[in-house]
RNA sequence: GGUCCCGUCGUCUAACGGUUAGGACACCAGGUUCUCAUCCUGGCAAUAGGAGUUCGAUUCUCCUCGGGAUCACCA
């Protein structure tokens, strides 16, 4: 059997971490059996669509990339990959389940419909469509809806992920095929997709899970073969509460592409986002995660996301990089002011955050004093519990000595190093002292990198300049 | 309410029916000549509850409770 899996989001929003989940798994699925991963754009619900989203999607997919093989921007050999443009391939299909007596316009109107559904919550009773099925329907013309002639019966069926699941024959109803717009409904459309796409694995999310039964019936009226199904479990939000959505604060994935997330960060973290492979490995390659993921192992239950571990997963990934990779990523988003900065400067300071960016986005926070002189901030050293004690003429002797020393110094880390600790002899006093005040002197920031290769990377003339500021400050 | 799925530290999770219930994130404490971070060491912290099966249950069964999904001319 090929292997050919899709991934068939609605062009109605933008794409979360819960989404882009789901498409990760169907990639790796198709990947792992040398098949196919096709995108398919469900766009059947024109009021719902919102314009941009398509290449939004797209667009997202190849930022982590999971490249797909055919899609509304690829050709193929079952395009085209909208359903809007597809609607010829429904009224064919739909057209075969009239004429075996399987489908039958709908006679209602919305409103009265609606009236049947309420009469049934008034008596708690769950409301089924069938139980008006109308004797002797008209002929459908495709001005009204087209329904399925369900044959209400018990299910029981195998799901790569949930296991075995198995329904009572009330689940199954009479549900719309075509709408009177002519559009299909979803429950229609990704079927006859499938069969034509001859999709072999349907990764979907958990909230379709409940109509399976129905579309198990749709499939036996068709007389396809249904494929292999997997239901991923929702990503809830981080009180777990809810099912992950944009309008609870999930942020769209593109912003952490934007914010300096690696894709591969990014692909850890989902991965293992409802999944493991039973070892205590935290952090997967894509390739690793080729070699390794099954559907089986996939959690029944929903993971909350927390964008802490994130967080962990990409700082990690930030310091395995060499300094060269990182030079590279990191490009666009230096500070305003390091712009004229050569590339070795800029190499040398990236050095020394390495080891403390968690995201690119931090890097003109974490470094914009290697750049410009920031304005001195007093509190910096009145808030400082051992600074705090010290009177400004013990400082300013302080930071005289210290210029005095490091004036000979030619600012080797070395030499830096020994001369500080020389300092610290002349001075008496203790690094958490001396040292704080140098390093705030210089860098006017509450943190910093270490003393000596802020020292050496900023260089001679403007860390001594900047210690004679501060003195004149004090 | 009906139906379906799920329930191990705060979070993500591991544990052929036999473990002092393990790891990671987060948090706390200590160390790494200063801060932040990294790294190292240590600490806190869980089988929702109740029956049953069994010599023995996180694991199997049932009930209760809790959470989620679904019940649209949305997907």
């Amino acid at each position: 059997m090929t292997v050919r899996t899709r991934f068939a989001p609605s062009p109605t929003g933008l794409l979360h971490v819960g989404g882009i989940r789901t498409a990760l798994f169907a990639w790796l699925v198709a990947r792992q059996g040398n098949g196919q991963f096709i995108l398919r754009l469900e766009d059947t619900d024109q009021k719902r669509e919102v314009k941009g989203t398509d290449q939004h999607i797209m667009d997202c997919l190849m930022a982590l990339g999971l490249e797909y093989d055919e899609g509304p921007d690829k050709k193929g050999p079952h395009g085209p990959y909208r359903q809007s443009q597809r609607l010829d391939i429904y009224k064919k299909w739909a057209d075969k389940l009239v004429a075996s007596g399987r489908a039958y316009a709908d006679p209602y109107t919305a409103e009265e419909v609606q009236a049947f559904r309420e009469l049934a919550q008034k008596s708690k009773k769950p409301f089924l469509y069938r139980n008006h099925r109308p004797e002797n329907p008209a002929k459908w013309d495709g001005s009204t809806p087209l329904r399925l002639k369900s044959e209400p019966k018990a299910y029981k069926w195998h799901d790569e992920v949930m296991g075995d699941i198995s329904t009572g024959p009330a689940v199954i109803d009479d549900i719309i095929l075509m709408k009177s717009d002519g559009f299909p409904t979803y429950n229609f459309a990704h079927i006859v997709d499938d069969a034509e796409m001859q999709i072999s694995h349907i990764i979907r999310g958990q909230e379709f899970l409940a109509s399976v039964p129905n579309y198990l019936n749709i499939y036996e009226a068709l007389d396809i073969n249904p494929p292999i199904m997997a239901t991923m479990p929702h990503i809830l939000n981080e009180h777990g509460n809810k099912k992950l959505s944009k309008r609870d604060g999930a942020k769209d994935l593109m912003d952490y592409i934007k914010e300096g997330y690696l894709p591969e960060a990014l692909v850890s973290f989902i991965a293992t986002l409802g999944w493991n492979d039973g070892t205590t490995q935290e952090v997967f390659s894509t390739k690793e995660l080729l070699q390794k993921f099954s559907l089986a192992k996939v959690q029944r239950s929903g993971a909350r996301f927390d964008e802490r571990r994130l967080l962990w997963v990409n700082g990690n990934f930030i310091r395995s990089m060499s300094l060269d990779q990182l030079y590279e990523k990191v490009e666009s988003f230096w500070p305003e002011p390091a712009k004229n900065a050569t590339t070795i400067y800029k190499k040398q300071v990236l050095a020394t955050v390495q080891e403390r960016l968690k995201y690119y986005a931090e890097l003109p926070e974490l470094t914009q004093f290697f750049f410009l002189d920031l304005p001195l901030d007093p509190q910096l050293i009145k808030q400082n519990k051992q600074l705090g004690k010290l009177s400004n003429e013990e400082l300013k002797k302080l930071l005289t000595v210290s210029k005095t020393e490091l004036e000979q110094s030619d600012f080797s880390t070395k030499d830096l190093t020994d001369r500080l600790n020389s300092l610290l002899n002349q001075t008496n006093q203790k690094p958490a002292v001396l040292f704080s005040l140098l390093r705030i002197s210089i860098t006017q920031t509450p943190s910093s990198p270490g003393l000596s290769d802020t020292l050496s990377v900023l260089g001679k003339v403007k860390s001594l300049e900047r210690i004679e500021s501060q003195i004149n400050a004090l």
